[in-house]
DNA sequence: TCGACTCGTTTGGCATACAATTTTTAACGA
DNA sequence: TCGTTAAAAATTGTATGCCAAACGAGTCGA
C-alpha cells in the first residue's frame, strides 16, 4: 500500500463548480483491493465532473495525484473503459467520455425499458417495508421540492429511482441499470440544475408512488417509462 | 509484443468436447492492444467452455500459456471481472463464474426486456435490407432445423436475436445485451444441444419473422420478451 | 480429534526498463 | 508570417524482478 495512514486518496479540491453530490458506492466484495478503491475514485472523480469530458488522462501524473503506481491505476482505466466511462485510443491512453446526444437518447431508451421492468417487478414482488422506504424517501424528495433545494432533490430523486429498481429483487437488472446511469449521472445533474420544469416531474413522481402504493404493475411499467421521456426532454432542452 | 509473428496466442485444444462455436469478436477500436486480444481470448476461452466455471485462474500459468506477461494478463482479468465473467476474490485471484439458476433467470429476465425493445425499434426503424438480412437467417435457421444440425441452428439462432437487437440503431441496446447474452453463452449452448422442445423455438421464430416482417412493433415485442420465457423453460429443464 | 504453527505458493502492488508511438519543440524555408 | 520538416521530449504498452501479505496444506503436539 503506497497510502499510509489515514490521508485521502486524492486532495480535497476546493474548487469544485457544481459541488456533485458523492455518488453510490457498491460495496464490492473485493473493494479491499487497490484496484477498486481508485476505480470507485476515478468514477466518482469523472461523475462528479471533477475529471471533466474530453479529459486525457495522463497515468503518471494521475497516479502520482492518487499516490498510487501506474500498475493499479492502469488496470483501474481499463475497468472504467469497459464501463464506457473512458475511451481507449490505442498508444495515446484513455480519455473522459462525453456522451453525444445522440448517446444520450439511446442510455435513455435502454434505461427507461430497465426501468420500467424493476417498476414491474417492485410492484409484484416487493415487500411492503421496501415500498414503505420508497415512499419515504418520495416524501422527502417532495419535502426538498417545496424547500427548493435542488440538489437534496436530485439526490433523493436518484435514491428513489435506484430504490424502485431494486426492490424488483433482480441483482442483474440492478447492476445493468446502474452501470448505464453512472454515464448519464453528470448530464443529468448538469440538466436538473437548470430544470423549470419540476412540476411536471414531480407529478409524475405522484403518480409513480400512487401505482406502487396500489402495487399496479402494468401502469408503473408505463410510468417509468413515460418519465424517462421526460428526462431526455429536459436534458434535450438544456443541451440543444 | 511477445506473441512475435503469426503464431496464435494459444495452442490448438484438442480436447474440446462440444467444439463450441467461436462467438462473435467485436472489433474494438484498441483491439490492437494486447490487453484487448488478451481479454477477447479469455472471454472466448471461458464462453467456450475451454475455461470451465470455477476453475481458478492462474496469473503465471496463464501468461504463460497465453504467451503474454503478468501486465496486460492482469488488466484483462479486471476488465473480465467487470463483466462478470469471472469472480475477484482478493488475494485468492480470480475464478470462472458460474451463474447459477436464480442468476440465469434474472439474465434472462432482463435480457428478455431487451430484445423485446429491439424488437420494437427494429420492427419501427429498420432498414428493409435489414430485415430482408434477418429474414435470410431465419430460413438458414430453418433450414439447420431440418437437417437436424444443432450447431448451425445454435449459431444462426444466436446471429438473429443479435441482428434484430442490431436492427433497432440503438448502440447503447447493442453492447448491453452483448455483455449479458456473453454471461449466457455457455449455459445456452449445452442446454441448446438437449433441447427436445426446438417444435416450440422454431414456431415462436416464425411468428417472430412473420411480426417483423409485417413491422408489427407491439406483438413482436412481446413475442420477443415470451420467447425468452421459452429459453428459461429449456434452461431449466436442463439444469434442474 | 483438534488446534496452532510452519512453509510453500499465489496474489497485490511497486519500481524500473525499454521499445514504439505520439506530441512538442525547434529549426528551416517559402 | 506561415507551413513544413526534423529532432527532442513525453507517454504509453509491455516485460520483468521484487517483496509483503494472504492463503492453504501439511505437520506437529496436546
Amino acid at each position: 500500500m503506497a497510502n499510509s495512514g489515514s490521508e485521502p486518496l486524492v486532495q480535497a479540491d476546493n474548487e469544485i463548480r457544481g459541488h456533485l453530490p458523492e455518488p453510490p458506492n457498491d460495496n464490492d466484495l473485493a473493494s479491499r483491493l487497490l484496484v477498486s478503491q481508485v476505480a470507485s475514485k476515478l468514477r466518482d472523480m469523472i461523475i462528479q465532473d471533477h475529471l471533466k469530458p474530453g479529459t486525457r488522462i495522463r497515468e503518471r501524473q494521475l497516479s502520482e495525484l492518487l499516490n498510487v503506481s501506474r500498475t493499479p491505476l492502469r488496470e483501474a482505466i481499463r475497468i472504467l473503459v469497459s464501463e464506457r466511462l473512458v475511451h481507449s485510443l490505442p498508444n495515446r491512453g484513455a480519455v473522459v467520455a462525453s456522451p453525444n446526444m445522440q448517446e444520450v437518447r439511446q442510455l435513455l431508451e435502454v434505461l427507461g425499458t430497465l426501468e420500467a421492468l424493476g417498476g414491474q417487478l417492485a410492484a409484484e414482488f416487493a415487500s411492503n417495508e421496501r415500498i414503505e422506504e420508497i415512499l419515504a424517501l418520495h416524501h422527502e424528495m417532495l419535502s426538498a421540492f417545496y424547500r427548493k433545494d435542488k440538489l437534496a432533490y436530485f439526490k433523493l430523486n436518484q435514491a428513489i429511482h435506484k430504490s424502485i429498481v431494486a426492490a424488483g429483487g433482480n441483482g442483474v437488472l440492478v447492476d445493468t441499470h446502474a452501470q448505464l446511469n453512472a454515464r448519464l449521472y453528470r448530464i443529468r445533474y448538469i440538466s436538473n440544475q437548470r430544470d423549470d420544469r419540476w412540476h411536471e416531474a414531480v407529478a409524475q413522481h405522484e403518480q409513480i408512488a400512487d401505482a406502487l402504493k396500489a402495487r399496479d404493475a402494468a401502469r408503473l411499467t408505463t410510468l417509468m417509462r413515460d418519465h424517462i421521456g421526460h428526462t431526455w426532454v429536459k436534458v434535450n432542452s438544456v443541451e440543444a
